[in-house]
DNA sequence: TTGCGTGCAAAGGTTTTGCATGGCA
DNA sequence: TGCCATGCAAAACCTTTGCACGCAA
């Protein structure tokens, strides 16, 4: 939730800015690169990763492991409705794909639970629950 | 949960007894090539993938993605207690990397809301839970 | 000026694939 | 015998790292 990140860069704003253009959207290094690529000045792939990894450390953006092997996906934090100060929780249908963004109260007491019952102190940005979605579930 | 798994050849046999031999175990696909490396007879890396995706496929054993970048880790399904014909849940903590199971009948409720209100048919075997843990929830 | 940030290229580690050979049924 | 499984090597893939240069403060 802290980091060094001591110098405001372009390529920082840059990466910054593009993020809060596509709010609740799912991104991966790769295509961030290609897309800094078609521009005039390109953005070179280890400064995609180091200063992702740096937006991550501060909390800005959110890193999601959907799959073992595919490439990670990143996303813009301030995506949340103004009224839920709640958290979104992340389902991957291990079928199509297809990843769904929840907003529930009702899975919220997971976390109470967990830390309450077990001592665990869940992080729901990091978490993305696994399964069938509707279509698929047949 | 099928496959076309159909020759019953002795390295599927000596992966299977192996991971029978380690219930509870996360191992990856890496220790097991390195494990009968040392044998009079190692088994092949790509048979050793190919064969630990046809048992996962056979739901005889669970594969994990516990963290982005370091390898899956896979565990025998034939595990959990007699009396429990309910599912383990993984946490993960991501400061110390202990990886933990819990049976809970709290945390299955979960999945009945998931499906009912969500129409999402989660899969526990699949599915990590990250966060911190007691020791390291400072 | 100081020292962090950048970018290129190369390395790193895990997993997949091509292809000829081997082995189950 | 027919076909799948095996194993070697090489490729593919995502990510990290080394190092010289550039740029923010």
């Amino acid at each position: 939730m802290s980091s060094r990140s001591k110098y405001k860069t372009k390529q920082r704003e840059r990466l910054l800015h593009y993020f809060q253009s596509i709010p609740g959207i799912h991104i991966t290094a790769g295509d961030l690169f290609n897309y800094f690529k078609e521009q005039d000045h390109p953005i070179g792939q280890s400064t995609i990763y180091r200063q992702l990894e740096s937006l991550v450390d501060d909390g800005i953006i959110n890193k999601y492991i959907i799959d073992g092997n595919s490439p990670a996906c990143f996303e813009y934090t301030g995506t949340e409705e103004p009224e839920y100060s709640s958290v979104l929780f992340h389902c991957k249908c291990e079928k199509c794909g297809k990843l769904y963004h929840l907003q529930c109260d009702e899975l919220e007491k997971i976390n109470e639970h967990l830390y309450s019952v077990h001592q665990f102190h869940l992080d729901p940005t990091r978490t993305v629950f696994y399964g069938l979605c509707e279509n698929c579930n047949i």
